[in-house]
DNA sequence: CTGAAAGCGCTAACAC
DNA sequence: GTGTTAGCGCTTTCAG
């Protein structure tokens, strides 16, 4: 069996060449070292024969670089973050390092879990969508001196670079479009508010309310988790409590889902009855019955450029605490009702 | 900056207690060796004072073990295979491994290079979704000793456990269920039929054909590419050509995706104008204009079940080259027309 | 141009 | 009960 168990030992035995010679030879170093063609050739050539490949555990024990950067999020299987750790991928395979995951479950105590794991497999930095906004796991890690990025999400009282879509904006935008559609009843609902991602969203939703002049409503804010299950329910609420209300900001597709479900089981419509829009772009949106109206969100670019400005970190090229802020696109389709200028009062 | 540099080393040293001793208490062997209470106490005190974390890269170097696993999919992104990973990471958590991803892009020669460096990294095990069916880079890994299991895709000619869906079982019933809902003229849309996957779909819905006695059609075969962009050709010729088809049968969601775009750009509708059930089941399903009827596969079940075998293989608990089948559930909603019993010749 | 040797932090066989 | 020692496979001074 385990044909593959050459070494640098091995080979310099079989060629009674030293050890150091071989390293060097293998790791492109010949040059450097001026070491002769001849012998560079013999190396190579049983290297070949042999089909060296380092071992990358010795290797991390003694450089003290493990080339593996740990990647902590809330859900692995949500294509928000799994969009995400794809163009993390990417990138991390362009500049040769690898991705360690760990799926958090949206808890701290997971969380805590994966740093601490991580830390012990010496992981060359972290990039983590933080499950919760207090993690004293993650100032230590910090302060250990390990590169941390922050992905979706940031913790203000943190001095730690993020890179997040501007949901501020995103958020303006969607309900800005809303009232001048003619909305003036819209309702938020909200995913986890303690989380910048969502509390951001909120915070764009109130901009544009200010902007335009309208009053909040404390009765508007609904919801109180990303899922399908929170949507459902605050949409339920809603519909009994609000008959005035006229739109909907969805803060997350889920939300969204749960929504549209709410909304077909009241017997009402999008957006006849009521309008929608929502964060989380999908393909099949296109498809509904109602082509949902949303807020696309460059995940995989957010992926790519956090990895570049992690791997800036480690190299030592930057040590920003930069919150990085990507521009979302309000994908305009078929779920809000424009009103006529003159409709409301 | 970094505060936890804590090594066995420096605990022995401020101890005055052997490196052994302190290993062996930190392993929780202290009552094996019939370590002192009292020492034990101090070792664990000190410990937990300077938070001792141990190198795993030490600790793998010594023991040839990582606790780490190689996970190689060919597209994180998609729900399909993040769901999968969902159940992996799971189940890895709880046996104490950690994954290491690697997206493949679907692309033989980055799977290649994959199996290389997560080689390089001795990993315990791999987990591979194969991109071709033909790679020598697997049959030299497993030869290598190291444990492996196929996920999703196997590969016939490789004596390699497995475990995926029961796409032949599947297909055969979506097939029947539009057989004897009065279709008679059934198109399949296939993705990458090298692809164990897509070509046991095809093969349950040619047994259907012959169950039924229906003859089969070449030119009701189209597509090879699991895309969006796939279905949406292989829809089009297929509604110009063979206008006497009343049904598809489409072997993954974005397939579907296509083929909804094609139809709705020739103007025709769901179910009335043509039946259509996808493989890969998404809640969105039950939202769209017609809600699609599809076949919903146990994915994280199948991360779950593949991690199992994996490890049980990495613990010389099974050899096994089994295939493992997972049952899968056909989900009726509404985008497939019932036929009067009498309504054909 | 090449080699010897130390050591990364840990485990485990072998003392006593 | 506890300590000593020899590596795991690699990188990297330091010698020559």
């Amino acid at each position: 069996m385990n044909k593959s168990t050459a070494t640098l030992k091995s080979i310099s035995a079989t060629l009674g060449i030293s050890i150091s010679t071989v390293s060097r030879v293998l790791n492109d170093r010949a040059k450097k070292y001026r070491i002769s063609d001849a012998t560079v050739a013999k190396i190579k050539k049983e290297a070949d024969r042999v089909s060296f490949a380092p071992n990358q555990i010795a290797s991390a024990l003694r450089s003290q670089k493990t080339k593996t950067i740990a990647l902590v999020i809330p859900d692995i299987s949500n294509s928000y973050f799994s969009s995400m750790a794809k163009g993390l991928g990417i990138e991390a395979r362009k500049a040769g390092y690898s991705l360690l995951l760990f799926d958090s479950l949206g808890q701290e105590k997971l969380e805590i879990e994966a740093v601490r794991l991580m830390r012990s497999r010496k992981v060359d930095g972290f990039i983590i969508a933080p499950a919760s906004t207090n993690g004293q796991h993650i100032i230590d890690l910090k302060e250990s001196g390990t590169p941390v990025v922050f992905i979706d999400r940031y913790i203000k009282s943190m001095a730690i670079a993020s890179v997040c879509s501007d949901n501020v904006e995103a958020a303006y935008q969607a309900t800005s479009y809303l009232i001048t559609s003619g909305h003036q009843h819209i309702a938020c609902i909200q995913g986890l508010n303690y989380l910048s991602s969502s509390a951001d969203r909120t915070l764009g939703y109130k901009k544009a309310l200010a902007k335009y002049h309208l009053a909040e409503n404390k009765s508007y804010f609904l919801g109180d988790d990303f899922s399908h299950q929170s949507g459902y329910a605050a949409t339920k609420i809603l519909l009994e409590n609000c008959p005035q209300v006229t739109a909907i900001l969805s803060l997350s597709h889920l939300n969204a889902m749960g929504a549209m479900q709410a909304i077909k089981e009241a017997g009402k419509h999008i957006p006849e009855d009521i309008s929608l829009i929502t964060f989380d772009d999908d393909p099949l949106f296109a498809y509904l019955s109602t082509p949902l109206t949303s807020v696309d969100q460059p995940n995989e670019a957010i992926g790519i450029e956090t990895m570049q400005l992690l791997i800036a970190q480690i190299n030592g090229e930057s040590n920003s605490t930069e919150q990085k802020l990507l521009k979302t696109q309000l994908i305009l389709r078929d779920s809000v009702k424009v009103f006529n200028k003159d409709s409301e009062a």
